[in-house]
DNA sequence: CGATTCGTGTTACAGGATTCACAAACGGGT
DNA sequence: ACCCGTTTGTGAATCCTGTAACACGAATCG
């Protein structure tokens, strides 16, 4: 498989570039240099055709890019192209606001269930999704084709929620609380968590 | 100011070094060393020792760290010490979640204000705090000591609204929605955006 | 009190990532 | 058919980051 030397960062970078060919796309354009992409990103043209050229030739010498080429390829190599199917744990106010963020939708990422450990939410009804008991996890990940968990849960509770859903047999794991969890090697984790990114910040604040 | 030779990466890394200081703390730890931290956050002894060393010098040979004394440097260094005020913009489903999140305000991040160019949201009150129309920015941002400015309004208007609240007086830009705008320089920006994270993701999931 | 163990801070090095520079290719104009 | 401006893809060079090694200070133990 190619991913295995493709370094990280460029694999971070693909989603912007699908993002910022989307968006000229809908504008109309149906060519775009690695020049103006840079523009538009903030970044060299080189890195950009640097980071395309780990995946295969894209572009026309003299022209650059056909978008609407250029992004199919994209998708296809970042895995876009299909439905992907995730599960959210903890329904409290964080989890209920990540059910009914309009955003993962048009992109393909669908919530298909959702569960807690209070027996209170359980059987209740979260944006047109029914809260299932944490000991149903298992079972609807494998029948309804989970590849994905979403962690919105207390931090204490991460790392054993966390623990459960690779069990489960989930491979991806988007996780919002505020810790860093351990994950087996295989799993792919992504941390949301914008108290790190304040923190972080105010060092470039604190004295302007 | 020394942030000029201090690589962004390392800047990156010390929340998470106060994080997991902080949790050392409250289980009663008092001393503890590169290693140990290491093993903790998953990275080398040696990447820890070297982050630290690019703002002093912490720990004792033969001992490790004093928590407490490396946990208040820290918070110096990053300036955690201080109350951080910051506003919100857009009040939508996102917004409001953000308003009623409640992992802020312990680490010193207050959300003191809420704007929104809706009309019927304005004057309406979101977790205890009155939403504003977007004309108070400016005067609400100098008069409330505000530096940081929340956006959790949709793509098209995030350019527009970042604009503003540069324009208002904000020195640093938590960015929610699915853009990358562009700030003038010395303005610090962070972006949340949990769209991405999953399309990077899923480049590692697609065939497993 | 000397020897030993432990762990820091620092320097040197290796590996990655980014930028540079240029040959090769394309398209349009003449 | 040929030239010219443009832009790609890619080794080479540069810059940056992480890791390993080590000399030294501090504590502990017999």
């Amino acid at each position: 498989m190619q991913s295995m030397d493709v370094p990280e960062v460029v694999v971070l970078r693909l989603p912007l570039y699908v993002r910022a060919l989307t968006q000229l796309q809908m504008g109309g354009t149906e060519v775009v240099s690695s020049q103006q992409l840079g523009v538009r990103l903030q970044m060299t043209p080189a890195q950009i055709r640097k980071d395309l050229s780990y995946f295969g030739r894209f572009g026309k010498q003299g022209r650059g890019y056909n978008i609407q080429f250029l992004l199919k390829e994209l998708r296809d190599i970042l895995g876009l192209t299909k439905e992907w199917r995730a599960c959210l744990v903890g329904v409290g106010r964080l989890g209920r606001a990540i059910i009914n963020y309009t955003g993962f939708a048009p992109e393909g990422f669908t919530i298909v269930a959702a569960f807690d450990s209070d027996d209170d939410q359980v059987g209740t009804d979260v944006g047109g999704i029914q809260v299932l008991p944490m000991g149903d996890l298992a079972k609807v990940i494998a029948k309804q084709n989970v590849t994905i968990g979403i962690v919105a849960v207390p931090a204490v509770q991460a790392q054993p929620v966390i623990d459960i859903l690779v069990k489960g047999g989930v491979k991806g794991i988007l996780n919002y609380a505020p810790v860093a969890p351990q994950v087996p090697l295989g799993i792919v984790m992504r941390n949301i968590d914008p108290v790190l990114s304040l923190q972080s910040m105010t060092f470039y604040l604190k004295d302007s």
